[in-house]
RNA sequence: CGGGACGUGGCGCAGCCUGGUAGCGCACCGCCUUUGGGUGGCGGGGGUCCCCGGUUCGAAUCCGGGCGUCCCGACCA
């Protein structure tokens, strides 16, 4: 009975079962060259859903999509100082092409704020080309020191806005609104993780920005995620690439600009909060396979089957995206422990017994609980079944995080909370010089907010910083 | 880029110390059996032993140098 397990135990060895996970579950492996990685359609499929929930936020607040191109030449990165300065050891940069070496070296784009800077200095002429709300889903290169797959990769795919503005209250409103309206409540009510929001404290910056706020996850170790980043840009890519407009009353100005980005480190996010001993337990609203139908076994007439695609079909005809296991080859408990393994929220076996009931037996993947339902209403039943299990993997997130979240009075007490969870402490309590402190113990300050848990916009008075590992 | 561990069929490992031409489990293929929680049996296919060089009659094994993976730090979505 008891078999050796399939995954590390998670409590026992995360990392161990991080991986073991990425590689059970079919996500994703190593590419060819050091830091990549090859993502499978498993693990694509996750990817996909999330380009879909977040690409509509983003539409929904004004942006269109573009696509500029991979190479960026390298003078471009050297125009804003500090950008250059914060990127220049993580580029990989082309220098022989057609068998020549290259006039000027080619810049494979880590992030394309110089890009965008070039071509909207451009296109923008007069207060009525602003804003100018644009937004791409790109890959990405900035070499890794130290890899972890869909967590820090050499490559990785995300999308990348970046707006101009007239003002800087508009700039600075629409990054915000970006973080919020987009990104946390994408990450929320599709990922169903309970992420923290605030502002990054001038050292965790963005080399160019004059202010990023984040979105960050805890994970099932304890540790942060930073999960997505947007960035005021102020004026300083619009003063490096002309970004001028001519104003109402005739002056001309320097735009002001943002910048936001999400990628695929939200899948390794994903598996880091909800996973569990037998595997990932994936949300409903992200999985790609949201039921799974199993045929336990057959009967000679093949009535099983049969009645299991046309289960599949009334599900599918609903929009729950189904999908059928008639494997009857394989035992039964291999399919299903695979299927757990994949996180696939709700599994509906239907075998000669359940036929016999007119029912089929619904397994909760989050709960691993199982129980008869009848074959009528079922779409209506999974439906049901699948909102549930999403609110209870929010539910459950929310509560290992607030458990793991510690309100504290001293640098001491958050070296201490941060070996386990996050620490919260006045931010007047740390500075610079405690950010020094707690590095030497490898806890950083995750975000600053106000006492409330909002995003601070200048003037709220006192700060709370929330400070943890990361990832 | 520093410190540590490890590279042997697809995956996980043994063999290495004490050189003699490669083995186990899982997976895969065939047949039978089984099917409500990783079925069981019989038969079978598959390996430049990470790479390069050295020592030797002979190297997975000993020596040198690379490369890669993982963990811990510094840097980052």
């Amino acid at each position: 009975m008891a078999k050796a397990p399939i995954l590390a135990p998670r409590g026992d060895d995360f990392a161990q079962w991080y991986q073991d996970v990425v590689a059970k579950a079919e996500l994703a492996e190593n590419g060819a060259v050091r830091g990549t990685m090859v993502i499978r359609p498993y693990g694509y499929g996750l990817w996909e859903r999330m380009q879909a929930e977040m690409d509509a936020r983003i539409k929904a607040c004004g942006a269109e999509n573009v696509y500029l191109p991979l190479f960026i030449p390298e003078s471009y990165l050297r125009r804003e100082a500090e950008h250059v300065e914060g990127f220049s050891p993580e580029l990989a940069v082309v220098t022989v092409a057609g068998n020549k070496p290259l006039e000027e070296p080619l810049v494979v784009r880590p992030t394309s704020e110089t890009l965008f800077g070039e071509l909207m200095a451009k296109w923008i002429q007069s207060y009525r080309d602003l804003p100018l709300l644009l937004n791409q889903w790109a890959n990405v290169v900035r070499w890794e020191l130290r890899p972890r797959i869909f967590l820090r990769t050499t490559e990785f795919l995300w999308q990348e806005g970046h707006t101009a503005h007239a003002t800087q209250e508009d700039a600075a409103a629409y990054a915000r609104r970006i973080l919020i309206d987009a990104y946390r409540d994408f990450m929320v009510n599709v990922l169903a993780m309970p992420v923290l929001v605030g502002a990054k404290t001038a050292r965790e910056r963005f080399a160019g920005a004059v202010n990023t706020m984040t979105c960050e996850g805890m994970m099932g170790d304890g540790k942060a995620l930073q999960m997505g980043t947007s960035h005021e840009l102020g004026q300083n890519f619009a003063k490096a690439f002309g970004m001028e407009y001519l104003g109402d009353t005739g002056t001309l100005q320097h735009c002001w600009t943002t910048s936001w980005g999400t990628s695929t480190r939200m899948v390794g996010g994903l598996i880091m909060c909800h996973g569990d001993d037998d595997g990932l337990r994936v949300p409903p609203a992200v999985a790609h396979i949201q039921a799974v139908v199993m045929v336990v076994r057959d009967d000679d007439a093949g009535t099983v089957a049969g009645e299991g695609r046309r289960l599949v079909a009334e599900l599918n005809a609903a929009g729950v995206r189904t999908r059928l296991d008639d494997q009857v080859a394989t035992g039964f408990g291999r399919r299903a422990t695979d299927w757990e393994l994949k996180g696939v929220p709700v599994r509906i076996e239907i075998g000669p017994r359940d036929l016999a009931e007119g029912a089929v037996t619904l397994v909760r993947r989050d709960e691993r609980t199982k129980a008869p339902a009848p074959i009528a209403g079922i779409a209506e039943t999974v439906s049901g079944l699948l909102a549930e299990i999403q609110g209870n993997l929010l539910a459950q997130a929310t509560a290992f995080r607030d458990s793991r979240l510690t309100d504290v009075a001293s640098i001491d007490e958050a070296i201490e909370a941060g070996r386990t969870g996050f620490a919260r402490i006045p931010w007047e309590l740390v500075g610079d010089d405690g950010e020094d402190r707690l590095a030497e113990h490898a806890i950083t300050v995750r975000c600053l907010q106000t006492p409330e848990g909002g995003v601070p916009d200048g003037d709220d008075g006192p700060l709370q910083a929330i400070v943890a590992r990361s990832y």
